[in-house]
Parts: structure tokens; C-alpha cells; sequence
DNA sequence: GCTCATACCTAGGAAGCCTAGGCTTAGAAC
DNA sequence: GTTCTAAGCCTAGGCTTCCTAGGTATGAGC
């Protein structure tokens, strides 16, 4: 993967996680990593700021729990998360597709891309090469 | 769609399109809303930075071409380019599916998340709920 | 002459994520 | 008993990226 694709997207993927249960920080991380086949490894540093965005918004509610003499703050879904979340994941679902449109509409090698009406001009290009 | 979900898109969307020919900003931005069918509507503080950012970058060249009395600054992908639109191709493809992993992985109702090996304590949360 | 569409550009701000640190407790190692 | 590691939490600061909002110039239509 790389850098930061999933700008915009997070927020979206931590609320996905939280619609199969509570889960706490430490442990979304590790159910991003999972059920992600690995691919979002997210440190501390990205997910708990989001929590606590998403918490200020509304749509997660936290409350402290004590496991094996540990503290853990522990996140679910508010109602509004709920929504969020399905508002979300339809979002991403436009988003991809029209992503995809993007790059599949450029298997066909030669096709001109047209440039806005002024057709045939594209070709008569200066300076321009590899 | 919403705000800012293609950070970290932009320049492969770029570049996407450049494999179908050379274009100019203008130009470049109504390839973009027709291949995605209107998804993507970006502002020229969007894609000329992005251009320029490319160019930076030794992923395009641009020369400039008169047409119809109007200057216009024409962009096509270097080899290094190509490369890179496909690198970044796989890797949205790479990024989507994972993406897509988390929020399929939702639809099932109640499976508990598992919060990091110590099972079996997730449900005892204290004051959280809708 | 005015407006609109085409076509380019930039400065500045806002937002989001990551790096890099710091804190505590429990359990294992020695 | 001290030290180390892992589980947990947190934040400040920086970098990148995108958008807003402005600017310029030309040609066409009225």
C-alpha cells in the first residue's frame, strides 16, 4: 500500500469496524489489520485521534472498562454512528466505482481523450514526448 | 460524494487519464467528471498543482500548443509516468479490495470483534451505549 | 463595451494522518 | 527486586494535500 490513500476514508473504516461490537483502541487496530488481510497496520497515533474526532461528532459514545487490572476505553456506536456508518459505505461505494471508471476507461490504448469540443487539436502537440 | 475521500488519489486519477493522450488542465478536468460520470467535478486549484506537482516529479512533460489564438500548457506522460500509472493503479486495486474487506466484513450482525486474544470480555462494558 | 467561456496561475488556509515521543500497569525473565 | 516486554492510553508538531478565492488574458456573442 502506500502513504496516505486513506485520507477521508478512515473515520468511515473505524465506524465499519464498530458496527460487529464495542471494540477499544488497541483492539480496532488489530481488527483493521485482520479483517484488512493486513493491509491497514494504523498506528496509535491515527486511530486515537479519530475515535476522539468521532466522538466529539457524535457518533461514537466510549466508556472506561477494567480487564485483568487494566484500564481500556472502550467505543461503540451511537445512533447517528449507525447511520454514519451505512452513509459512509454507501460514499465509498459511488467513490470506487467512479475511481474505477476512471482508470478502467484507459485499457484501450489510442483513443483520444478529447480535449472539451475543440476536437482534433490534441495530436498537434509541440515539445512534448517521454 | 463528499469533501476530501481522493486525497492520495488525485495524481494516480491524473495519470490515469493521461495513458489515453496527452491533455491539458482544462481539458483534463472534463475527462475527468465524463469517465466518472460526473463524480469527479475537481476546481482548477486542484488539478493545475497537481500537474505541476507531477512535473515536479518527472511523472509528466508539458509543452504548449496554440489553438484557436489560445495558448494552452499540454500534458503527456514520460515513461516514468507510465510506470507510475500503473504502479498506482494496482495499488488503488490493492487499497479497494482491503477497503472493501472491512466493510463487507460488517454485514453479519452481532459477531463480537475480538478485542486482541483476551476474549470473552468485550461484552462487559460499562455506561456505553446508543 | 460588456459578458461569458476558455485557459492558465498562485497564495493561503484547513484538515488529516503520521512521527515521535510520554504515561501506566501486568507479567515474565533473571 | 529489578528489568524488560507487551498491552493500553494519550498528545504535540509537522508534512502533505486539497480547496477557496482570488488574479490574468483571449475570443465570441450581443
Amino acid at each position: 500500500m502506500s502513504q496516505d490513500m486513506m485520507r477521508g476514508h478512515l473515520d468511515g473504516l473505524v465506524l465499519a469496524v464498530l458496527t460487529t461490537g464495542p471494540s477499544h483502541g488497541y483492539g480496532l487496530i488489530d481488527a483493521l489489520r485482520d479483517r484488512s488481510g493486513g493491509a491497514f497496520d494504523l498506528p496509535e497515533g491515527s486511530v486515537y485521534p479519530a475515535l476522539h474526532r468521532l466522538e466529539r461528532a457524535g457518533l461514537v459514545a466510549s466508556g472506561w472498562s477494567e480487564v485483568a487490572g487494566r484500564r481500556r476505553r472502550v467505543y461503540s456506536l451511537t445512533a447517528a454512528g449507525r447511520r454514519s456508518a451505512e452513509e459512509r459505505r454507501s460514499e465509498w461505494r459511488s467513490f470506487s466505482a467512479a475511481v474505477e471508471r476512471v482508470f478502467g476507461g484507459g485499457e484501450a490504448g489510442g483513443a483520444a481523450v478529447g480535449t472539451t469540443g475543440t476536437t482534433g487539436t490534441t495530436g498537434a502537440v509541440g515539445a512534448v514526448g517521454a
